[in-house]
RNA sequence: GGGCGAUUAGCUCAGUUGGUUAGAGCGCCACGUUGACAUCGUGGAGGUCAGUGGUUCGAAUCCACUAUCGCCCA
């Protein structure tokens, strides 16, 4: 058989997943056990214009992981893909591509034409991330493909919006909203984010009231805004200004005559206690002006110039060099008190880092609090979606569901849902599902539609169930039934409020179910200072990198071995750790198969007989108490707990001291029964790891499964036994037998190790040659078990022979000594031994015996313990005690005799 | 300002409901190519679990405070 010496992950890579494929693995129908229970796992929609990053890569690693195991344990199973239409996103990128090759604005060459542009931009580029995510291996059912804009979808959207409208749970508005001058959008709130700006000033800015000599100093961070203030406010009780309450106040530059307004709003401790009104440009002057009846005037464009409001001099002006101006004028007039640093928090576009602008606007809201209460009911009746890790994700979302806001979910762009509102010529709104039904409603055909879009993710919202198939005509269908709801929704805590709540909320409105049973909250994969990754600090790792330098199986292992739930520094180390282990079971398998003659994976072989090896015993009690773990780590979302369980099973188990025992048996030259039954069961634990494996590292497991002897369908679980051929995709999970697992054969194993590496640490303490040949003296109340492995540990410790005895009497007292728990161990070493050395070596060994007997001692000694530990507490103190005087009085014997 | 989390070996991190001697990988030291693997093997060194106090027979683990770092919300 032609093996190469070293895994290389591209050759197994670039087969395996379009044969998968092409077999029908990924589709749930491929399961034909009519009593099959399902598994689902909705995709987290990526952005239709992104590409993967190591978010992504996590949260594909895990889902496939659950999805893959839940596979070959025979569950019904759907991962579904699709992607989002990053509305934002694709609108910003058309944008530039039209000014870049045709110098044009959208609204030059038209919606219509605009919108042909951006679906081919998408038809080109929009693929990029699922050609990733083929590269990866996730094992979704690309059949069931879904985008937001599918037409299936967008009935949904347009649906909701009118049974929600309908209910007076969508209303439209004016209020002040997040404004991004440079996309020239609204945003939500939660698309806003503060940002510290360091550079923050407050100014002091005094207004003349009218008929006095007094002056009213106001303290603002924004002083351009002044241009549309409509009054200035006090605290009712604040003493300094009790007596221009009422009063008017003349407004420089803008030569305005304001009133002065007392409201309980106002902090008489912020700045100078009055604060200047701007009902068009900040929600709380706008709660203020409602109250006082301060007109709102907005001073502003949509790109944050400023508007014939602000006067001439400023018309055109841009925000920032209005503020200049507006500076020096109040300094010119002697109006400017003082500027003040001043540290604040700036709110800015999440995507663009542009400063918002608040701004009084007309849009549509998504009124919360009813919506609100079918979430937090679920909480209440514990029905709700449980979070991985419970805290804190349980207490924020609750909180944040307790405090929501309205949703503002109109935006001012092309490329997305269009709001399904008609207006007449008298401005009268028809919200519908299409035109006919609007021009029906309205009595006329003469509508003008919405000119904007719906919000991203209020599509988002329903993606738990439109993806199946709901779109208000459609209310049920087979998938719909089947599927929902999934068992776990794998996710990042950026967007628990953007999406995940959402989807609760809109999937109990619509369909009455709650979207999902689970959702796991993954931590964030930080770069290698700890800082989130990101491109503005050229942190970032891009998985795509990791897949060309380590192979795709070493950075999924690598990936579910750090997901534990807390954000976790990249670590190029485990990256390449995870690359040897790779390695690793390649190599462990090149054995196995370079000595496999006659031999053919039997799962049978894996039953156990008295008279079997101790080892074969041992491996087999290990193999299934490791299935056990790893079963029962994946279904917590342990997944670390699950990866170290089977790195350190298949290396340090399988590979250090398995195949070292079997290595001579099945490597002989012979096809005996006994060693064919040696290689059989040796092949066979290997197929078995490689089962357990498979979830986390698909590829490499499948391209050395496909070369084992006698693989058939007829591994398959149950429910795949017709495909034609055979993967290891579809072979049963395993499952661990509690009643396989043998604590004499471990505890008997353990004892032979321990002599082996007793005898080792001797010889690499005393220096001997590895060529050099050793006797081991052993005494001992088991020799049988040492008698069994005699030939192994002759072997492993390089000796020549072993004698068990029932003493260490009469051997030479040029030997090196040891203790184990069980055995008595002098290696003779005439002419070899440093009797200085051997006497540091076992008085260090000492120390810690008497260090621990002292601590049991102490522990036996107190009253309270005995009477309050629990028995089989105070019992194995008791036995280790034992223990340990044996071995500490063995020890100092030996010691003795060393200086005699 | 409100809420939450973290602090364990030189580095990056595990440590389930409190219970033998606190683990792993990398790095470090010594030795090593014997036909699976130098992406390796064998052996070893390295931690008063951030600090202080408390609860308990027993604390890395539970409680309080302090220090440092970080996250979310306003």
């Amino acid at each position: 058989m032609e093996i190469a010496k070293a895994y290389n992950p591209k050759e197994a890579e670039s087969v395996h997943y379009d044969r998968w494929e092409r077999l029908g693995c990924f589709r749930p129908e491929t399961n034909q056990n009519p009593n099959a229970k399902k598994y689902s796992i909705v995709i987290p929609p990526p952005n239709v214009t992104g590409s993967l990053h190591m978010g992504h890569a996590l949260q594909h690693t895990l889902m496939d992981v659950l999805v893959r195991r839940k596979r070959m344990q025979g569950y019904k199973t759907l991962w579904l893909p699709g992607t989002d239409h990053a509305g934002i996103s694709v609108q910003r990128k058309v944008v530039e591509e039209l000014r870049k090759t045709e110098g044009k604005t959208p609204q030059e060459i038209g919606r219509e034409e605009f919108l042909k542009r951006a679906w081919a931009w998408k038809e080109k580029y929009g693929g990029e991330i699922l050609q990733q995510m083929r590269r990866e291996g996730a094992s979704v059912d690309w059949t069931r493909f879904r985008f937001t804009l599918d037409e299936s979808l967008s009935r949904a959207v347009r649906e909701v919006f009118v049974r929600l409208y309908e209910e007076g749970w969508i209303y439209r508005g004016k209020r002040i909203v997040n404004w991004c001058p440079k996309d020239k959008t609204v945003l939500s709130d939660l698309e806003v984010k503060e940002e510290p700006d360091k550079n923050g000033k407050l100014y002091y800015l005094q207004y003349p009231v009218k008929e006095s000599n007094e002056k009213i100093t106001v303290a603002t961070t924004r002083p351009e805004t002044m241009l549309g203030d409509t009054g200035v406010a006090v605290n009712p009780n604040d003493e300094r200004y009790k007596h221009l309450i009422g009063k008017t106040v003349l407004l420089p530059i803008a030569n305005r005559e304001i009133p002065i307004v007392a409201d309980e709003y106002v902090d008489p401790e912020f700045g100078t206690g009055a604060v200047k009104i701007t009902p068009a440009h900040d929600p709380y002057d706008y709660e203020i002006g409602l109250r006082h009846n301060l007109p709102p005037l907005l001073v502003m464009n949509e790109d944050a110039t400023m508007n014939e409001n602000a006067g001439a001099d400023f018309v055109g002006l841009d925000r920032f060099e209005a503020r200049k101006k507006v500076i020096e004028k109040f300094a010119e007039l002697g109006l400017l008190e003082k500027i003040e640093d001043h540290e604040t928090p700036l709110p800015t576009c999440e995507r663009c880092k542009t400063v918002i602008e608040p701004f009084l606007s007309e849009q549509w809201f998504v009124k919360m609090d009813e919506m609100r209460d079918l979430a937090l009911n679920l909480i209440k009746n514990e029905n709700s979606p449980r979070f991985y890790p419970e805290v804190p994700h349980k207490k924020v979302y609750t909180n944040w569901l307790e405090n929501i806001k309205d949703w503002t979910i109109s935006r001012q762009l092309w490329w997305g849902h269009q709001i399904p509102a008609w207006y007449d010529k008298k401005g009268n709104v028809f919200v519908a599902r299409s035109f006919e039904e609007a021009a029906e409603k309205a009595g006329t055909r003469d509508l003008v539609q919405d000119e904007n879009v719906l919000d991203t993710w209020f599509s988002s919202a329903l993606w738990a169930f439109s993806t199946f198939g709901w779109n208000g005509e459609v209310t049920e269908t087979e998938d719909l039934n089947t599927f929902l709801p999934t068992d776990v929704l794998v996710t990042g805590r950026d967007i628990i409020f953007l999406w995940v709540s959402r989807m609760v909320m809109t999937t109990l409105k619509f369909v009455g179910k709650k979207p999902f049973e689970d959702v796991l909250v993954t931590g964030t994969v930080l770069g290698r200072d700890g800082k989130p990754m990101s491109k503005s600090r050229g942190n970032g790792v891009d998985p795509l990198d990791c897949f060309d330098k380590f192979g795709v199986d070493a950075t999924r292992i690598y990936l579910a071995a750090i997901a534990t739930g807390a954000d976790i520094r990249w670590s190029d180390n485990l990256i390449e750790t995870y690359r040897n282990f790779a390695n690793k079971i390649w190599n462990a398998a090149r054995f196995c198969l370079l000595n496999s003659e006659g031999a053919t994976v039997d799962i049978n072989s894996l039953e156990v007989n008295h008279d079997d090896s101790i080892a074969d015993r041992w491996i087999i009690s290990k193999l299934n108490k490791v299935t056990l773990k790893v079963n029962q780590a994946l279904e917590s979302y342990q997944f670390h707990e699950a990866v170290s369980t089977l790195y350190h099973f298949f290396w340090h188990d399988f590979c250090d001291w398995y195949i070292e025992f079997v290595k001579d048996e099945v490597s002989a030259n012979s096809s005996s029964p006994d060693v064919i039954k040696a290689r059989t069961r040796l092949i066979t634990v290997l197929e078995q790891s490689l089962r357990l494996l498979h979830p986390f590292m698909p590829f490499l497991t499948e391209e050395l499964w496909q070369k084992l002897p006698g693989i058939s369908i007829e591994l398959h679980n149950e429910a795949y036994r017709h495909l034609p051929e055979p993967t290891i995709m579809l072979a049963d999970f395993p499952r661990g037998n509690e009643a396989m697992i043998d604590e004499k054969a471990e505890k008997e194993m353990q004892m032979v190790i321990e002599l082996i590496s007793k005898v080792r640490n001797i010889r690499a303490e005393m220096q001997i040659k590895p060529a050099d040949r050793v006797t081991i003296y052993a005494a001992t109340e088991s020799p049988e078990v040492f008698k069994a492995s005699e030939a192994q540990i002759l072997k492993l410790a390089r000796a020549e022979s072993l004698i068990l005895t029932e003493r260490l009497d009469g051997i030479p007292k040029a030997s090196a000594r040891a203790v184990t728990a069980d055995a008595e161990i002098a290696v003779p070493l005439e002419g070899l031994i440093d009797f200085d050395k051997e006497r540091t070596r076992l008085e260090n060994q000492l120390k810690k015996y008497e260090g621990e007997y002292n601590r049991l001692k102490q522990q036996l000694e107190n009253k309270d313990f005995i009477e309050k530990a629990p028995v089989e507490k105070v019992q194995e103190v008791r036995s280790r005690i034992v223990e340990l005087e044996s071995q500490i009085k063995t020890l100092s014997q030996n010691i003795e005799a060393l200086k005699a």
